[in-house]
DNA sequence: CGCTTTATTGATCTTCATCAAAGAGCGTGG
DNA sequence: CCACGCTCTTTGATGAAGATCAATAAAGCG
């Protein structure tokens, strides 16, 4: 067969954002929806829009006071170091999420602050502008601080449950809880139907459970061989979305 | 001695919160002080206050709409039952501090939302007001619509890594971090400065991190017999606060 | 002064981390 | 196109941390 390899698909060479493209990811962004015109044609004018090979840091140093970001196409990752050797991923951005990434000092809203780590998980395009300028633009138009409001806390409060859900699981049960979560987060694939479109390393799974990357291998192991999930070198597949899902409620309503 | 035990001051039986208490305690909210004068009276108008003994369920019955709510003194928990016999706490919220509680479906902004529980661990004074009214007011005021997300987002951010600090650490880091971090968000007793003002069993300490009630009884045994912590049936005092920070930044740096 | 809730302690067993060594996938440069 | 090196992965052996189970004890409450 000549479809490609998981590989492939997850490291495309060309991240198309026309500026047509631009418009169009801005004006349809949720948040949007209810800004006045005008707020509207600031958005779009202040955005610039970058695109980014996998693995690229977005660094705040460029952005001294800080940076208003939204993923037009890809994934990125938001981590923390914990210690020298040691990371934690607590939050995966994919298409039409944004951040507020800024110095813990500086005033105003920051959903992200330095030192938390933001970085691509594969081939992305990302729309930037300075934070200072959002906010000028969010004073003027209440209804769009409202609906960022919203949205804020809708994710902020959300990414709280899934952390305070892995506290209480086992290993499998929080792999399982972690896959179905990231496969919700992607744009499902022509050709692989199961597979997360993005780099997603053993460690780095491991890292976004407080697990090692042997016991992701092992476990991934196991449910490869009942044709559960399918993986590689950076990347995997869900076969059987129902045994995630049972392995995961099952556990819930036994005791 | 006569100095009370820590039971007793666990345990008041009175809760004042006079008219003019609750007016001032509204004034000085974080969040509050940028507002404009008319909804500075709206809120004052609105608040209704509610003493509360330790144990009691704010139930989200009575409210359809949800509920604005803010601890006016004592603590509340916020916690979620993941089965039929194990909750996990995920959230104290002590003066000052306020929550939005709301039905998952219905529209605008919640920051803890059913069915999430959320009782109260300590004779407690708690203002509410129906979550419409709020939003009523923040229509008209932008600044207290501002102020009010800048304090959300910083206090979801900083509940987020908190749980995440939590996924990397070993049985004794999280129980020194989750003290310390309790004992910040307390008034100090007079007569017992390290004491934990509320009641805190060692269930609901364990269900804080996900580990057992035995551990962390195991834990605080080892620690008394250092005189770190002395604790009983339903409280904690800490004695030796650099110890328990030692404790947890050492092992950052250790590897 | 019993009853209930909370805590302690010990014995045992699982799960998962750690360490180590070898192997595979992918990019690169000759 | 092949060989090399780098990163990521697999697998096994071992040990330690912490869960589970169970029995007992205390503390607070009516």
């Amino acid at each position: 067969m000549d479809r490609p390899t998981p590989h492939e698909i997850l490291n495309p060479t060309v991240c198309h954002c026309s500026p047509e493209i631009r418009k169009s990811k801005i004006i349809n962004l949720p948040f949007v929806r209810q800004a006045l015109p005008r707020s509207m044609d600031a958005l779009i004018r202040c955005f610039r829009s970058e695109g980014l090979t996998e693995g690229r840091d977005i660094s705040s140093l460029r952005y001294p006071e800080g940076l208003f970001g939204v993923v037009a196409r890809g994934a990125i990752k938001v981590y923390q170091w914990v210690n020298d050797d040691q990371f934690v991923i607590f939050d995966v951005l994919t298409e039409g999420d944004w951040f507020l990434y800024g110095n813990p000092g500086c005033s105003g809203p920051h959903i992200y602050c330095y030192p938390d780590q933001i970085s691509t998980m594969t081939t992305s395009c990302l729309l930037t502008m300075d934070r200072v300028k959002l906010l000028q633009v969010l004073e003027t138009d209440a209804k769009l601080m409202e609906s960022l409001f919203f949205e804020a806390t809708r994710r902020l409060t959300s990414a709280n449950q899934r952390l305070v859900r892995l506290l209480s699981l086992s290993a499998e049960q929080k792999l399982a809880f972690l896959l179905l979560f990231l496969l919700g987060k992607s744009k499902r694939q022509a050709e692989y139907s199961g597979l997360i479109p993005f780099k997603l390393t053993k460690k780095d799974l491991a890292s976004m459970m407080g697990i090692t990357l042997e016991t992701v291998s092992r476990l991934l192991s196991a449910w490869e061989a009942e044709g559960v999930t399918h993986s590689g070198r950076g990347w995997v597949e869900v076969i059987d979305e129902d045994f995630l899902r049972k392995k995961f409620h099952l556990s819930e309503s036994l005791d």
